[in-house]
DNA sequence: TACATACAC
DNA sequence: CATGGTGTATGTA
């Protein structure tokens, strides 16, 4: 609805916040603008040949096509909001959501009928929906319940790899290999696969009393996709076949796609493009407007054709650590981001013991 | 190498 | 009144 958006804008407008954002979207014009100044430049020559080196990719990107795996998406519905709503029964059927009057983490379903959503702060929620309860986080609560979830999932898959709390993949082949051979039916493979991943939904219920939609196709990128089709509490099946894939993918939005954000999608749309379709009927603009980086994942994106694995490949470790706070406007003093400073210092690992981390964390 | 930007959750 | 924190990847000076 339109009235969301002006009451959002009416509450922003004015505020640091809202200008800083303004300011960035101004320079993304800007680009967007040199952009299509380049576009004009291009001789159709150009663009052909441009296209044609596309092709090239293309092919070999179809060389490498892997359409023989199950990989599955799961992905817990309004995670945190869930968690709170099956603990406190009163929260039922109200419009609530998790976090604080500066930040929201996610909101139940009765509060996005009001368009109240994740990473909105809590004091526009409010003004979206006065009624909105607002609950603050609790991870060790949101941590147990996905410790649950997570031994449901290695039983499907015992390197099923979380890319947060409340999401993981899952990589079934070998579950749906061994489940053909052992029992009967005339159940096809992909009748299997469905199969399996509704028992686990289903288990993950029974355990948690939260519940999960997810989607299953032939790489991650697609089975995200998929788990988003049926939200919630349902699932989606991607045949493996090329045509299907094609096809899925064809009227999809650009931005549905991982990995294609906010300032990427705007860029795109300026040159006609917001369905992954359209990145295939445009590959020449891609190849002479982005980067090499860009240019491969957008035509990923457009063919559907994603390397087959869930991540956890072999030496996946964490890269970094770090901390950041946002200092109160009244207490961005020279002393207190001094004491601020001290205490990240002083809650730092020394040398030996980080050297011993670090050695840990490379293995 | 350092810093900035984009993206995800 | 008022808009988060952590981590990864990529681009650029």
């Amino acid at each position: 609805m339109i009235q969301i958006f002006q009451i959002i804008e009416e509450a922003s407008r004015g505020s640091k916040f809202y200008n800083h954002k303004k300011q960035r979207q101004e320079k993304i014009d800007e680009r967007i603008r040199r952009m299509l100044e380049l576009k004009d430049s291009f001789t159709p020559e150009q663009v052909s040949r441009a296209e044609a080196q596309m092709d090239a990719l293309t092919a070999q990107l179809e060389q490498s096509r892997d359409l023989s795996r199950f990989i599955v998406h799961v992905d817990m519905d309004a995670f945190y909001a869930a968690v709170e709503m099956r603990d406190r029964p009163e929260l039922r059927d109200v419009p609530m959501a998790v976090g604080s009057n500066s930040m929201l983490s996610t909101s139940n379903y009765a509060a996005r009928k009001f368009g109240v959503r994740a990473a909105m702060p809590g004091f526009i929620g409010r003004k979206l929906c006065p009624q909105l309860v607002i609950v603050p986080c609790d991870f060790d609560k949101y941590r147990a319940a996905s410790q649950l979830v997570q031994q449901v999932m290695a039983r499907y898959d015992p390197d099923f790899s979380m890319v947060s709390l409340d999401e993981g993949y899952l990589d079934i082949t070998d579950r749906v290999a061994t489940e053909m051979d052992g029992d009967t039916g005339d159940q096809s493979e992909d009748e299997m696969a469905q199969r399996l991943v509704r028992e686990m939904r289903a288990e993950i219920c029974r355990l948690t009393r939260l519940t999960a939609s997810a989607g299953i196709a032939a790489n991650g990128m697609l089975a995200k996709i998929c788990s988003d089709q049926n939200k919630p509490d349902g699932q989606f099946f991607l045949p493996r076949e090329r045509r299907a894939v094609l096809d899925f993918l064809r009227e999809l939005p650009v931005r549905k796609v991982s990995g294609i954000g906010n300032v990427l999608s705007q860029q795109l749309a300026a040159l006609e493009v917001t369905r992954c379709g359209e990145l295939l009927e445009r590959r020449g603009l891609v190849r002479l407007l982005f980067s090499e980086c860009i240019q491969l994942s957008l035509l990923r994106a457009g063919l559907g054709a994603d390397p087959p694995g869930v991540g956890r490949d072999e030496d996946s470790h964490q890269k970094s650590v770090s901390t950041e706070t946002t200092f109160a406007g009244h207490s961005r003093t020279p002393r207190s981001c001094r004491s601020y400073w001290e205490s990240c210092v002083s809650s730092c690992p020394k040398t030996s013991a980080a050297r011993a981390c670090a050695d840990g964390l490379s293995r």
